[in-house]
RNA sequence: GCCGAAGUGGUGGAAUUGGCAGACGCGCCGGACUCAAAAUCCGGUGAGGUUUACCCCUCGUGUGGGUUCGAGUCCCACCUUCGGCACCA
């Protein structure tokens, strides 16, 4: 063994490691467990990004670490593989998207395994593979006989001269990606998942979690739960308009109305209305823009208002009238507001361009300028029974008097919306309902899944907004599993969503047959210690998921309540210009060509290394560069081994300092600093010329697992005793970490103008003595007062002069 | 627009969470080795000032204000960049 040569080296750990089922996780349920997981990948025709391995890498370091405390870990891997980019390609190309995604995996796949990552292989999913999607197909069923999934009409994206439906993705700018024509709405009858049921669920548990604060407040803040009153707003004798409002106390302030142009009672009063043509048109243009579009602060406010109709304020009798504008939306709350402009922004400028009046009844603000929102400092006034009161005061009785006669009730409402469940795709999990007419819908027999995807030439989009699978008449003509009567499958397919919203338990048990997981197992395995995911992930995959996991907790087929105690997240990588990595910005770096020319061991040296884990950095060819240099010196240590089992005096309170260190950072998802220390130990080393065995040893099993091969290489070339995978993690003697004599600042006014060493335990007087006597020090002090000593034990001592 | 996050040397970043700003790495400059280069090793490296030199001084963490003996860290306002916005994954 003479020059460092990773490419002589990590190949040959990595088939020992494969060989012997090094990282395997036992289902043996003896030793207590561990279950460390990262968002499996979406296997694209791209291959591997250097981004990949940055979370991988990171859980990898914690896994491994784990292990050698003793933990039976499980640290699994799959892939995420139905999605719209490989149908994409399949259909560009003429290839069954089920070959795309195989060649995928393998390329994938053969990349993750030279970096060395010790997932256990054996226990790999894939969501594209029937024997998992029969799960996914069972869950749907449960959910589906809960009650939780049911069908209702949203609108798609549709382009006219694809005739296709269109991913929000594949509109830009109102047109479509493909063809650049014209984009519409189009209404369809879509499966929707009843999410909103579980949605004060889905906030209060978090509770129960561990995980980074921006998390949970992105998900709270995406659930979006606002307390505040349904009030009727009456327009004929039988119609009334329902609203949703936070503010009941500015009820007197309510001058108009808004309601989202597809509100429901335009068409049902369309008799009384004079101006439907007008409002029809506006509906029209609405539809084509999305919904932040139509909620945008700045944007100047548009509106008709309905003639011909009144609604009534139910707390003073008086008549308003009614518009409709693209700022309310169907989706939020009832599709109606109250416009209260005087304390409304969005309504305070609706207000100021169509001339309506503003009352002031909050008093606190200049209602002339701006609407005046602050809840805080606000004395009600011109509203009746509320003058005088305090704004929470108001809210209070206003609503005991709506619900006393009967005018509005107390509710609380989300943003958060249902989720669409259908896709109008061939690839993706097929919907196991079949449609009879005198059934209904009926489900597919559980002991008939998966119903799998039929084999087709051809899965290209029919031409009128149906699923490719539509057009395969002999897969959708069916019968009925009630009455066996003629009958039509569902031909639209499950979101990608649908397979990573459980890809987690199926870990636990991946080749069970009879069930989705065991019970031992899962009571074993859950919940998962440790996620690490993209922020990219915060609100949509994470919150699905969780949903699905609560609905399987609460029929008892999971036991925890979430499933992830913890969740963590990391930054992306960009290219070297600090622009997101793409093929037309030219910045995109192959991992393949890092490990071919540094070594995996670099590279993963490097991710870690390359800053701060939770914020995106950008790549750099000299940085990587560093990493193997340091590598070189670790692997030249070898020539500066002197015997010895203990620590030498020397180095003995850096070993411990450095072990504290590193073993405290891998957890903290400080990376970067752990190998920062690791490489001031290796400086210590050289400068001191030699490094004895044991610290060594100890250095080894703090380096293993950011560079799994070559300390494993140098362990056993070394001959230092069996294999590094096996040895257990250093400990560290706190009393050793803390030093007897520090030099602290003295400062005069803030300002450090000398330095002073002391040991630790010296009192406020002892220093004192000693700053007296200080030349530079009293140079500041000469002719002035003493106002202040402040002395901070091991920090600082300052003296405040005047 | 809404929700969330981040701005520190030439550069990626560090800073015990209110206590010496710039650890570690890169780059650059100088030196050693070499016929020479590469590699390696040693030293220097925020800006400005002062000194033969050691030293010492002033300024400095996106901008403007504030709190404090003391602010990269806390508070207020603003600017810029990034992630998400429900059919990309």
């Amino acid at each position: 063994m003479s020059n460092y040569n990773p490419e002589m080296i990590e190949k040959k750990w990595q088939d020992i490691w494969e060989e012997n089922g090094t990282f395997y996780a036992s289902d043996e349920k003896s030793k207590p467990k561990y279950y460390a997981l990262i968002e499996f990948p979406y296997p694209s025709g791209k291959g591997l990004h250097v981004g990949h391995p940055r979370p991988y890498t990171a859980l990898d370091i914690v896994a491994r670490k784990r292990r050698m405390q003793g933990y039976n870990v499980l640290y699994p891997i799959g892939w995420d593989a139905f999605g719209l980019p490989t149908e994409n390609y399949a259909i560009k190309n003429k290839i069954h998207p089920k070959e795309v995604t195989k060649k995928n995996v393998a390329k994938f796949k053969s990349q993750l395994k030279s970096l060395g990552l010790s997932f256990d292989w054996s226990r790999e999913v894939n969501t594209t593979d029937p024997e998992y999607f029969k799960w996914t197909q069972w869950i749907f069923l449960k959910l589906y006989e809960k009650g939780l999934a049911y069908k209702k009409t949203t609108s798609i994206n549709w382009c006219v001269d694809c005739k296709i439906g269109l991913a929000n993705e594949e509109v830009v700018n109102g047109k479509c990606e493909r063809c650049g024509g014209e984009v519409v709405k189009k209404d369809k009858n879509q499966w929707m998942l009843k999410i909103t049921d579980y949605a004060e669920k889905l906030i209060n548990d978090l509770d129960l979690v561990d995980y980074i604060e921006r998390v949970k407040i992105q998900q709270k803040n995406w659930i979006g739960r606002s307390e505040g009153m349904e009030v009727n707003f009456n327009i004929t004798e039988d119609k009334k308009i329902k609203v949703f409002t936070t503010r009941p106390d500015t009820l007197f302030g309510a001058t108009y109305m808004v309601i989202a142009p597809e509100h429901p009672l335009i068409n049902e009063l369309s008799d009384k209305i004079k101006n439907m043509d007008e409002l029809e048109g506006y509906k029209e243009k609405a539809n084509k823009k999305s919904d932040f579009e139509r909620t945008e602060l700045v944007k100047e406010k548009t509106g008709v208002e309905i003639k011909g109709i009144k609604a009534t304020n139910p707390v003073n009798g008086k008549e308003v009238p009614i518009y409709i504008s693209d700022y309310v939306l169907m989706s939020y709350g009832t599709g109606a507001i109250m416009a209260v402009p005087g304390h409304d922004t969005r309504d305070w400028e609706f207000a100021n361009k169509f001339d309506l009046p503003i009352i002031e009844v909050v008093k606190g603000g200049d209602i002339e300028k701006e609407a005046f929102t602050d809840i805080d400092n606000g004395v009600m006034v011109n509203s009746d029974f509320l003058n005088g009161l305090k704004v929470e005061e108001a809210k209070k009785k206003i609503s005991d008097w709506l619900e006393e006669k009967g005018l509005g009730e107390r509710k609380i409402n989300y943003k958060l919306r249902d989720w669409v469940f259908s896709r109008q795709r061939y690839w993706g999990e097929p919907i196991p309902l079949v449609y009879c007419e005198d059934c209904g819908w009926v489900k597919v027999p559980e002991e008939e899944l998966p119903l799998e995807l039929p084999e087709v030439e051809s899965y290209e989009p029919t031409d009128n907004g149906e699923s490719p699978l539509a057009n395969i008449t002999e897969w959708v003509n069916t019968t009925c599993p009630k009455c066996g009567k003629d009958a039509k499958r569902e031909t639209d397919t499950m979101p990608q969503w649908a397979g990573s919203s459980w890809y987690f338990l199926r870990y636990t048990d991946p080749h069970n047959d009879e069930e989705f997981a065991s019970k031992e197992n899962l009571k074993y395995w859950l919940p998962i210690d440790w996620y690490n995911g993209g922020m990219e992930h915060t609100t949509l995959h994470l919150l699905y998921s969780r949903f699905w996991h609560k609905f399987l907790y609460d029929y008892d087929i999971v036991p925890t309540k979430e499933p992830y105690q913890k969740r963590t997240s990391h930054g992306m990588i960009l290219g070297e210009n600090n622009e997101k990595m793409s093929k037309s910005r030219g910045n995109v770096v192959n991992p393949d060509e890092i490990i071919e020319d540094f070594g995996a061991d670099t590279m993963r040296v490097y991710e870690m290394f390359i800053g701060d884990f939770e914020k995106s950095v950008p790549w750099s060819q000299n940085g990587v560069k560093g990493c193997r240099r340091f590598l070189d010196r670790v692997w030249r240590l070898k020539d500066s081994i002197v015997d010895g089992d203990k620590y030498s005096k020397d180095l003995e309170s850096n070993m411990h300092k450095t072990i504290k260190k590193v073993s405290e950072d891998f957890e903290n998802l400080k990376f970067n600093t752990a190998i920062a220390s690791l490489m001031e130990l290796v400086n210590n080393f050289n400068s001191k010329g030699e490094v004895n065995k044991k610290e060594f040893k100890t250095f080894l099993t703090l380096l293993n697992p950011v560079a799994p091969h070559i300390t494993e290489e140098l362990w056993t070339s070394l001959d230092l005793g069996g294999m590094l995978n096996e040895q257990s993690w250093p400990e560290w003697d706190e009393d050793k970490t803390v030093d007897n004599e520090i030099e602290i600042p003295i400062q005069v006014n803030g300002k450090v103008r000398g330095k002073l060493k002391v040991s630790v335990e010296a009192d406020k007087e002892e220093i004192k003595e000693k700053v007296m006597n200080d030349e530079n020090i009293n140079n500041y002090l000469d002719g002035k007062n003493i106002v202040k000593e402040i002395y901070v034990p091991g920090k600082i001592y300052n003296i405040v002069v005047k």
